[in-house]
DNA sequence: CGTAGAGTTGACTTTTGTCAAAATCCGTGG
DNA sequence: CCACGGATTTTGACAAAAGTCAACTCTACG
C-alpha cells in the first residue's frame, strides 16, 4: 500500500458528501491517501481498528472467513463506498478484511478524527445510522436466502445484484473482475458447484461466457430463480 | 394488541435509556403502551412502517418471511430491546415481522416521533448507529455460519446465544419459550433435521430435554461443535 | 518452455430435506 | 370424567442437493 498525494475530491465520497462545509478543511488536512494493488489487503479480520476508508477509485471484496480455504464475501464495494465501518462499535477488532479486486486508490480517515466528525456532523451521523439500518436490511435478506433459497438462485440473484450495483463495459459483460472462487464465496457455496451451475444457466440461455466474463442474457430468466 | 396505561418505567429501555432528560416528559407524552397476546404479531413485514417498539416485558421474535411454511427468525428479543428498526431506512415497509412468543408489554413511538427524538438527541442517535453496526456485525457472523458451519454447530451455538441472553430459570433450563419449529426457523433448517440432531446432542451428553424445556449440560461440548 | 494457477469433468459421499405414517400430548365440550 | 379433534412429536424410508476428491486440461506469464 503506497501512500500518495492523489486523493477525494471531496464530492463523491461517503464522508465528504454528507458532512458540512466548515467541516471539509479539516477532513482534507486529516486524510490520508492511499494506492492499493490488485490483491492486496486493506485491512485484516481480526486486526485493531485503526480507521475508516473510502474508495475513490476501484473495486474490493469484503470477506470474512471461515477456515483456511473458505470464507464468505458478504460484500462487494465501488466507488464512493465506505469501508472498514463494520469496526464501528464496542468491539475494536475488524471483523471482516477487505481485499482489493483491482487496483484502486482509497481515502484513509483515522478512527479518532472519524469519532470527531460523528460528534459535529449530526446529518452525517444520521445518514450513517441510515446507511447501517439499510446493509443490516441487505445483510438479513440474504441470510434468508442462504437459508432456503437453492445455489443455482443464489447465483442467479448475485449475478443479477452485481449488474446493478457494477453495471456492464461497453461490450455488455458485467463489469467487475470477479474469479469463480469469488462467486463461490460471496454466493456461499463451493467453486466446482458454481461451475456446474453457472454451466446449466448457459445452456438454459441465462447467461454467456467469455473466459472470466459473464453477460446476462436473459435477465427474466434469472430472475425466476429468485425471490422478490 | 390492547393499549394500556402501564408503560415503561423511563428507564429501562433503550430509548429513554439514552435520550436526553429534558426530552424525556415528550416521550412520556408521546409513547403508547400496548399489551401483546402470545402468538400475536406486533407488526407484519411488508406492511409500512408505523413507528418503532421497546420491550417493556416479554419475548420476541422477528422473523422473514419465505414461503408459506418457511421463514428465518432473524432475532430474538426480550425486555429493554427495540423492535421495529429494520424498518428505518428509505425503504418504507418492514422487512421483517415480530411475533409475542409469550405475553409481553410493549410501548410504541410513532415514526414522526421517533425522528424528531433523533434529531435533537445526538446521543441516542450516536448510540443507535453503534447499535446497528454491532446487529450488522453479529448478521454477518450468523451469514457465514449458516453458509459454512454444519446444522449441529449451528444448533448448538443457537442454544449457547440464548442460554446468554436469556439465561436460565431456577431449574436450569433455557428461559425461553421455543417451539423445536422456531429453533428450526432460528438455525436455518428443518424441523425433523432439529428433532435428530438434538437428540444425538442428549445421546453425547451435551444437553437434556423435559418437553420443550432444554437444559445445557455441557457447554463445552457444544462449543467444539461451533466456531470462535 | 515449464510451471503455477485457474478451469473442467466425473465419480462418489454426505448432509440435509421431503414425505408419510404412527404415537403422543392437550385442551374442550359433552 | 371421558371422548374427541387438532396439534405437536417421533420415526423411518427415500430423494435431492451440494460437497469432496481426484485427475486432467488449458493458459498466462515468467
Amino acid at each position: 500500500m503506497k501512500r500518495n498525494k492523489q486523493g477525494c475530491d471531496l464530492k463523491s465520497c461517503f464522508l465528504c458528501r454528507l458532512c458540512s462545509k466548515e467541516w471539509l478543511p479539516a477532513v482534507d488536512a486529516h486524510r490520508q491517501s492511499f494506492h492499493v494493488n490488485k490483491g492486496e489487503l486493506l485491512f485484516t479480520e481480526g486486526t485493531e481498528v485503526t480507521g475508516i476508508y473510502f474508495i475513490y477509485k476501484g473495486t474490493f471484496k469484503v470477506h470474512k472467513k471461515w477456515t483456511e480455504d473458505k470464507e464468505l464475501i458478504v460484500r462487494l464495494a465501488r466507488s464512493g463506498a465506505i469501508l472498514g465501518h463494520r469496526g464501528l462499535g464496542n468491539d475494536v477488532f475488524y471483523p471482516v478484511s477487505a481485499t482489493a479486486l483491482e487496483p484502486g486508490e482509497v481515502c484513509f480517515i483515522d478512527i479518532g478524527f472519524f469519532q470527531s466528525t460523528l460528534k459535529v456532523n449530526p446529518q452525517f451521523l444520521y445518514e450513517l445510522m441510515m446507511f447501517f439500518a439499510g446493509e443490516l436490511k441487505e445483510s438479513e435478506k440474504k441470510m434468508r436466502n442462504l437459508a432456503h433459497m437453492p445455489v443455482k438462485g443464489r447465483i442467479a440473484q448475485a449475478l443479477l445484484s452485481i449488474q446493478s450495483t457494477f453495471g456492464t463495459s461497453p461490450d455488455g459483460f458485467l463489469d467487475i473482475n470477479l474469479s469463480r472462487q469469488d462467486l463461490a464465496s460471496y454466493t456461499g457455496t463451493t467453486y466446482e458447484t458454481v461451475f456446474r451451475l453457472m454451466n446449466e444457466l448457459v445452456q438454459e440461455g441465462s447467461i454467456a461466457l467469455s473466459g472470466r466474463n459473464i453477460y446476462i442474457t436473459d435477465a427474466d430468466k434469472l430472475l425466476t430463480y429468485t425471490v422478490q
